[in-house]
DNA sequence: CGAGTCGTTGAGGGACGTCAAGTGTAGTGG
DNA sequence: CCACTACACTTGACGTCCCTCAACGACTCG
């Protein structure tokens, strides 16, 4: 289809990796591909229109069809509880991969919302679980890719036990701000949206990020929605 | 080597699948495989010798060169945190496979430990990624396991989040009697190990435990190391 | 304007962590 | 066989973090 299209147009594979809840690696998908494979995984690349805020990109029980790589803006993955409020899986910004938690599943199990003006490309996995056979360093790197995000997941989990409320904001910001280059942290989500991610109430949030401005870790610009970090280490 | 002496002498691939931490699903990494691919399959898995309790099967900072398959007994995994208090990461039984956090890296991250007298079979990796790249649908098991995997990590990080001490530990038993076939749980691991896990205090898993013993969801036999399930549902 | 959502702040309570003491058991060495 | 130690586990007392409920202001959208 337009596949060569996309690659034409964006910046070649430069932001095919993977998403990172904690730590800031970026495994390429395409990386150490010759020339030719290179193309071939292009190939089947296709790019999604532009999503304003608020728009869905799947959502739950949707046919698993597509990995998603973010090309810019930010995307929001969320389901719901057994009890049936909003859990936040994550945050995606530009280069992440969506999708990987739905490989082996007929159908999404989450919800995908893009926050801001975002572009998207579109894997089709079929396509690539084909393309991954005949190219071996593909199939490398996809393999590589699920086992990071396995371990990303396991160190949220694991160390993210008996922290408190403010070391878990900390990290959050700390988190954006290696994803993001500039030295202030932009929050495009809700506090409800951060509260959720982390794990507590949006009440508790709010303290805690008072807390921290507080005792001089951070400052707030509410106008802009931005955050400066002071401590450089929490 | 002894690939296929192993073939031989273990169930086919009957317990080749992955590890869960909450749901009782298991996927068979030989399944849909024609005669003789599964042959190459196994002829590149390779028993290990027994482990006694207490044994290591691997540590932190050893090379990742295989996967392992649990063929009966339990294995403990573990790893340190920041502050340097032991976490488990999980607990795996008869079928389970260990190792798929460590994909796409160079060394063990965690600590795998016999709890029980344990047999083994191992898969070195670097051929099971070769078999892939010729058996597509290997390829297509492998990544679905993957997948499965994270959904579940996910689902322990997400749907664990406001839940009590008591309802965790219900959860936790009805996980295990799910993936045993009894209706009494035993219960191998100790009971730090199972706080950790749960990523609580021993001092709170031991009032949980007994609360629910009080209030007639569990029975409790010290001598055997073993609950009764009374409550079908938490 | 009213309705709804988000965010903040206060008051109160509950679950869990912390500290401490005590028991039981296994392992060690005399 | 008996100290002696070490460790796992239990139980109590107490503190604290965070959840809950409630009220309120700011804001958006109809």
């Amino acid at each position: 289809m337009d596949g060569f299209q996309c690659a034409r147009k964006i910046p070649p594979c430069k932001y095919v990796d993977v998403c990172c809840l904690s730590t800031g690696s970026t495994c390429q998908l395409g990386e150490g591909l010759s020339k030719q494979h290179f193309a071939s995984l292009m190939g089947i690349i296709r790019t999604r229109g532009t999503y304003e805020p608020g728009e869905r990109i799947f959502k739950i029980e949707d046919d698993f069809l597509s990995l998603f790589v973010v090309q810019s803006g930010i995307v929001k993955i969320e389901t719901v509880s057994q009890e049936g409020d909003n859990l936040v899986e994550g945050f995606y910004f530009q280069g992440n991969l969506i999708g990987l938690e739905a490989v082996g599943d007929r159908k999404y199990r989450y919800d995908a919302v893009a926050l801001e003006r975002t572009r998207l490309c579109e894997i089709p996995f079929a396509q690539l679980e084909s393309l991954c056979s005949f190219i071996p360093r593909l199939q490398h790197r996809l393999l590589m890719l699920m086992g990071e995000r396995i371990r990303q997941t396991n160190d949220v989990l694991l160390q993210g036990r008996h922290v408190c409320t403010e070391k878990k904001l900390l990290r959050f910001f700390q988190m954006l701000r290696e994803k993001g280059q500039a030295e202030r942290v932009h929050l495009p989500m809700s506090k409800t949206d951060i509260a959720s991610y982390l794990g507590v109430r949006p009440e508790s949030l709010s303290r805690a990020l008072y807390k921290l401005k507080r005792n001089g870790h951070i400052q707030i610009c509410p106008t802009t929605k931005e955050i400066l970090l002071l401590s450089k280490r929490w």
